[in-house]
DNA sequence: TTAGGGTTAG
């Protein structure tokens, strides 16, 4: 201990406590072991060992209301502290005190008395401990720059392996308390410092990364390990692939796996499960080919497949309206004895529903209880949108009314489906009473329920009361979120009123919102219902400046506004483009060929692409 | 210690 500690580059010490630590009369009877100093030591050092022993002692036994009269003016909890560091209490003692003192005195001890407490427990290989402290001090103590927490650090010890696991392990504690750019900022700082951070923290950073849709840091700090030779593991890869396939970053999210091959790791279930799932929902034309030959490779390799595979796999084939193939992979999964779970169930359900096929959901939900799988409140707010969507609000209710008296845990999501249907089927009324219920449910309203109701009235034509609810949702402080800025740029539009609707992407960029495909999309339709598909053009402009490229909706928005015009041939050239860039024309595009221009002579193809009779021939 | 489901907007 005493050559560890010597090791230790201290800074200068604090002065040493101008009045020696006076020992309160109680004390003098109440400690037990070792044997009590004598009486005559009314004032006493911790320096002297009966006295050290007495109040490491209390310490350990916890014993904070005999210490706590120790720590009256002009002692403080401070240099009592560092009492204890100068006369080497042992690692466990000085924690606890550090502990007790911080939450009993509401004070927050110095980043060098921090780190010196770290360093500490990193020589006596007390990681655990570490981590809780660390873990600790970043949730309630206050906030802290990591520049002085590393100069801080590094003048308390150069020992490179403790200082490592410390920096480690602050990393991690930023991390599990969600303050991910410190994070960031201190594995940059690490790196700075020649510290050597491992996949312990790194792997839960790429984690959160990939969660706050960081794909540009994630990818920096996946090369950086790479650079700064942290020993990367089966983890950090899936991490960083996933990352890329949230992205739609498929063909980086491939880069990946080839890393993973120079690595001599192998991608298990969890990599093509990924894999799987970026190409069911960014995977473009095709996609769900793609997708299914990641199965067949899979399987090839002898990585077997498991529920999750099906259920992503299940849930992209209903998405690409392949229902029979998704029913097929339902099969397929009992086959190879996989039993579906409640998720497995709702997939098909919400698939079922979607495609208007209540009946055969409904048939579900009675197998799955069969089974003796209990439906879950997901599984309800499906079948009450599915019944919603198809304008059977009669049966959503009774639906409703009957898992309420069952005793389900219905939710703000539950709520919100109905009322919205209540408001699209002009029965605001009936919206407002569930709300109502919902208070007296303690369920409360969300920026959803309200924008449900904006909606509502928005569509009513009474712009008063929706402005009188935007007024109220922010009273109660509840920030417009995307979609309120969609529904009232929808209404502007609506109202002929895009001119206006476009300053509206100003205001939210203030707010730290990003217009979404459905904003420029809804200002775009707006221009193009006015007779203004040029002025459309300008919105895509921008939309593609902020980095979003035209959907399919777009293309469609673009083509119809176009056509109605009368300008066939830009409608045309934009069709081509969409074409072109890969994007498979969906049913609204037919719809609006068909209407539009199969007059004038022009037919679609089973490609999307058009011809006349002439060129057919 | 990494992968999968539900509402509102085009």
């Amino acid at each position: 201990m005493n050559h560890q500690l010597r090791r230790l580059r201290r800074p200068p010490p604090p002065p040493r406590l101008v009045r020696r630590l006076t020992l309160p009369q109680s004390l003098h009877h109440c400690h037990t072991s070792p044997s009590p100093p004598s009486p005559s030591s009314s004032s006493l050092s911790l320096s002297d060992p009966p006295f050290k022993s007495t109040i490491l002692d209390l310490i350990k036994k916890q014993h904070w209301s005999q210490l706590k009269p120790l720590l009256n003016p002009p002692t403080t909890p401070s240099n009592f502290l560092q009492e204890l560091f100068d006369s080497n209490f042992p690692s466990d003692a000085i924690l606890a005190f550090f502990r007790w003192s911080q939450l009993g005195f509401q004070v927050s001890h110095s980043l060098q008395h921090l780190c010196k407490l770290l360093t500490l427990l990193a020589n006596d290989k007390k990681y655990s401990k570490i981590r809780s402290l660390l873990h600790f001090s970043v949730h309630c103590s206050q906030p802290f720059s990591i520049s002085s927490f590393f100069h801080a650090l590094v003048n308390c010890s150069d020992d490179f392996c403790g200082n490592s696991v410390i920096v480690d392990m602050l990393v991690l504690a930023f991390v599990n308390n969600g303050k991910l750019d410190l994070a960031v900022e201190g594995f940059k700082r690490a790196g700075d410092y020649g510290l050597k951070l491992s996949v312990l923290s790194c792997n839960p950073m790429l984690g959160g990364l990939v969660k706050e849709g960081k794909v540009g840091t994630n990818e920096f700090v996946y090369r950086e390990m790479i650079r700064r030779r942290v020993e990367l593991n089966l983890i950090t890869f899936n991490t960083v692939i996933n990352g890329f396939c949230k992205a739609g970053k498929l063909s980086k999210a491939g880069d990946i796996v080839e890393d993973m091959k120079v690595w001599g790791i192998l991608p298990n279930v969890v990599t093509y499960n990924t894999l799987i799932d970026g190409f069911c929902k960014k995977g473009g034309a095709g996609k769900m080919y793609k997708a299914d030959a990641l199965l067949k490779e899979m399987v090839e390799k002898g990585v077997c497949p498991n529920n999750i595979t099906y259920n992503v796999l299940i849930d992209g084939f209903f998405k690409d309206d392949n229902v029979v193939a998704a029913l097929r992979l339902f099969k397929e999964m009992q086959e190879q004895q996989l039993t579906p779970s409640v998720l497995t169930y709702n997939l098909l359900i919400k698939g079922l529903c979607g495609e208007g096929r209540i009946d055969d959901a409904l048939k579900l939900r009675g197998e799955m209880v069969n089974l003796g799988f209990e439906p879950s409140v997901v599984t309800y707010n499906l079948i009450i949108n599915g019944y919603c969507k198809k304008k059977m609000l009669v049966e959503a209710r009774q639906l409703f009314d009957d898992i309420l008296k069952q005793g389900v845990e219905i939710n703000a999501l539950t709520f919100n489906t109905l009322i919205d249907a209540y408001c699209k089927s002009g029965k605001i009324d009936e919206g407002i009473a569930l709300r109502d219920l919902m208070l007296t449910q303690k369920v409360c309203p969300s920026v959803s329920t309200y924008n449900c109701f904006i909606g509502g009235y928005f569509r009513e034509g009474n712009i008063g009361a929706a402005d009188k609810l935007l007024d109220e949702m922010e009273e109660k402080g509840l920030r417009a979120d995307l979609v309120t800025y969609n529904v009232r740029i929808n209404a502007l539009c609506k109202r002929g009123e895009s001119r206006k609707a476009v300053r509206l992407l100003d205001e939210m960029s203030e707010k730290g919102l990003i217009p979404s495909h459905i904003t420029y999309n809804t200002l775009m339709a707006g221009y193009c219902r006015e007779g203004n598909p040029n002025a459309a053009l300008v919105v895509r402009r921008r939309m593609e400046k902020e980095g979003k490229r035209p959907n399919i909706v777009s293309y469609n928005v673009l083509i119809k506004g176009f056509c109605e015009k009368g300008k066939l041939e830009e409608a045309n050239a934009y069709l081509n483009e969409m074409l072109e860039k890969g994007l498979v024309p969906n049913r609204t595009t037919y719809d609006i060929i068909r209407e539009e221009m199969m007059e004038k002579g022009f037919i679609p193809d089973v490609d999307g692409h058009l011809y006349t009779d002439s060129t057919k021939a």
